[in-house]
Order: C-alpha cells, then sequence, then structure tokens
DNA sequence: AAAAGACTCAACCGCGAACTG
DNA sequence: ACAGTTCGCGGTTGAGTCTTT
C-alpha cells in the first residue's frame, strides 16, 4: 500500500509564511496549549496549510523560546564538538542549545563550520585530518575508521579499568576525584558508546564512507579538540592551525590514549559505571562537563605516560595555511 | 550600473520511528 | 502481531540577498 500524503495537497499554499499566517498559528497554539494534532492544525486554525508545514514553521521560527540572533563562539564551539560525537544528528545538538533549532544549526554547520574544518585541513565527516587517510606503515590495507576508533576506545577503556582497578587497591578511593567520575566508562556505556559498538560490527562493510557517527564517535575529541583549540577566522589570511597535514593517524591514535587516560584521571569510582543511565542526554552532558577550554592541557598532563610529549609537538609545529 | 556568481536560510520532501487501534 | 497513521528528522532546494567583476 501506498504512502498516504500528510495531507490533502490541492489547494494548499506553499512556500513563505506571511505575517497574518503565522499571528493565527501562534494564536491558535496559545489558545489551545499547544499545537495538538498537527494533522488537524490547519483545519482547526483555518490555515490553508498541511499540517507538516505549520509544525515546520513553529518549530524552526515561531516557537517563542527561539533564541535570535548570531551564534556565539561558544555555542559555535559546542556544535563541532557534538557533531564530532554525534555526526549529523541535529536535532540531538539542538536539544543541547537552547533557543536554536536544529535547522538553524543544521545551515550554520552546512554554511560555516563545515568550511571552516575544511580550511583547517579537517574532514567535517570525520573530525579528523585529512593526512589521517595516509598509512605508511599498512599500505596495503589500511583499517577502516569503525575499526580503528573501535580499537581506540577498546584501548582506552581497558587502560581505564587497569588504572581504577590499580589505584584502587593502592590508594583507596581518591576524595578529589568524585565530582568527574569515571567519564570514560561512563561514556562507554552510554547510548553514544553503545551505538558506536554496534557500528563498530560493520566496520569493514562501511570502510571509507562509513556512517558520520561511527567515524566520528571515538575521533571526536581528537578532532574537534584540535578544532577548538586554535581561533579560526576563515576570512584571514595566513591562518594557522596547530592541525596539520603531516599529521598522522598514531598521533591521533595516542592522543585519543590519553584522553581516554584523562576521563580516568578525573575519577576513579568504577563502582558506578554499570549503573549509568544508557541515554544519549547523560553521554551529552557528559561530554558537555568534560573541560576543552581551550587549551590542549588533557593532552599535555598524559604525554609522559604515552609518550605523546613528542607527538604533541608535533602536532604544534605542524601548521596549515588557508588557502580560501 | 549591470550581470554573474556566491552565499544564506526558510521551507519542502521523503523516510523511518513511534504511536494507535 | 500487524497495518495504518502521525510525527520528527535529515537532506535538499530555491528564492532572496550580498559580493565581486
Amino acid at each position: 500500500m501506498g504512502r498516504t500524503p500528510c495531507c490533502d495537497k490541492r489547494g494548499l499554499k506553499k512556500g513563505p509564511w506571511t505575517a497574518e499566517e503565522d499571528e493565527i498559528l501562534v494564536n491558535y497554539i496559545k489558545n489551545n496549549n499547544g499545537h495538538g494534532s498537527w494533522r488537524s492544525l490547519p483545519k482547526l486554525a483555518g490555515l490553508l496549510r498541511c499540517g507538516k508545514s505549520c509544525r515546520l514553521r513553529w518549530t524552526n521560527y515561531l516557537r517563542p523560546d527561539i533564541k535570535r540572533g548570531p551564534f556565539t563562539q561558544e555555542e559555535e564551539k559546542l556544535i563541532i564538538q557534538l557533531h564530532g560525537m554525534l555526526g549529523n544528528r541535529w536535532a540531538a545538538i539542538a536539544s543541547q542549545l537552547p533557543g536554536r533549532t536544529d535547522n538553524e544549526i543544521k545551515n550554520l554547520w552546512n554554511t560555516h563550520l563545515k568550511k571552516r574544518l575544511l580550511c583547517m585541513g579537517i574532514d567535517p565527516l570525520t573530525h579528523e585530518p585529512f593526512s589521517s587517510n595516509h598509512y605508511p606503515t599498512t599500505k596495503s590495507c589500511p583499517p577502516s575508521p569503525s575499526t580503528r576508533h573501535m580499537a581506540q576506545w577498546e584501548s582506552a577503556r581497558l587502560e581505564a579499568e587497569a588504572r581504577l582497578s590499580r589505584e584502587s587497591s593502592l590508594f583507596g578511593p581518591q576524595p578529589h576525584t568524585k565530582a568527574n567520575s569515571d567519564f570514560f566508562l561512563r561514556l562507554w556505556n552510554s547510548e553514544v558508546g553503545d551505538s558506536f559498538r554496534k557500528l563498530s560490527k560493520f566496520g569493514e562493510k562501511i570502510e571509507c564512507h562509513s556512517s558520520p557517527i561511527s567515524q566520528a564517535s571515538s575521533s571526536t575529541k581528537c578532532g574537534s579538540v584540535s578544532a577548538l583549540t586554535t581561533e579560526v577566522d576563515p576570512n584571514t589570511a595566513g591562518l594557522e592551525t596547530t592541525v596539520g597535514s603531516q599529521v598522522e593517524e598514531m598521533e591521533y591514535c595516542k592522543s585519543c590514549k590519553s584522553n581516554g587516560e584523562d576521563f580516568m584521571a578525573a575519577g576513579s569510582d568504577s563502582s558506578s559505571s554499570n549503573d549509568m543511565e544508557d541515554s544519549s542526554d547523560t553521554a551529552l552532558q557528559l561530554l558537555l562537563d568534560f573541560p576543552i577550554n581551550n587549551d590542549m592541557s588533557f593532552l599535555e598532563e598524559n604525554c609522559s605516560d604515552y609518550g605523546a610529549a613528542a607527538d604533541h609537538a608535533m602536532l604544534s609545529e605542524s601548521s596549515f595555511i588557508c588557502p580560501l
């Protein structure tokens, strides 16, 4: 059976909304304490629009809590960070930016942020430097992004668990770490980690064109933090970033590794990890709680443990001149 | 001043998930 | 359990505006 149309399209108006239509829609929703059924709303309100169009107009434009004006730098950073984690899940991203709509964020991404990452030499799809496609040590068969990131997550998780075990046996509970307890394990046990694990099963099939979510899930901290750590003005000639075209995959793996360590360094209470809610909101909140602060300190802190100092030096020395 | 190209963003379309009977 | 209905999401479009030549 064919899909029934959302509304009878004959005689219905399309295109830009007029002020009168806006007023009718707003008044109807106000007077009825909500929209009720979008499908029946146009008829009841006296609008020659389909319900879908009404819903879109309301959610993207007329809703009273919509924030107007340009995006702040903080909002842009947050969007990049969340996109690295969630991919093109605009609604999920929008839910973390009060007053901003998914459509607005999608437009911002497509018109500004994507170009900005490209300008920085970062693939906006994967949040990895473009040079990461080069695999000098595995020329014949580079691992798929999903496989690599699965390995990174798993590696970080194992290290985290080992560290927890070591610390709990040697020192007992660390009082100063309670507040940010085991970020990584919580994230791993969340929906985000779960989706990543599921997607990783298809890693070999997905290969280079895997979904943004699968590719970005674990790379986000590497790619997006790099993106976030440099003030970028795409209009400025001679733009430099800390991410260079010569950065190789291993630097990023190690960065992820130390990043995972940093998640764990923030806490040692593993007993609660299995009790965490498996919701994306929780995962997102964890991400948002994770300090980015425009610096690379979380990488530097663990340089000694993982030999990341040299890697970080390479990262810093590599500069990228924006050709745009 | 005018044409061409680039950019922005509101709105549309189709799909899949969620809901309902 | 199933089919039909509704809703929400993400990709895409195209009209309007701005910038460049």
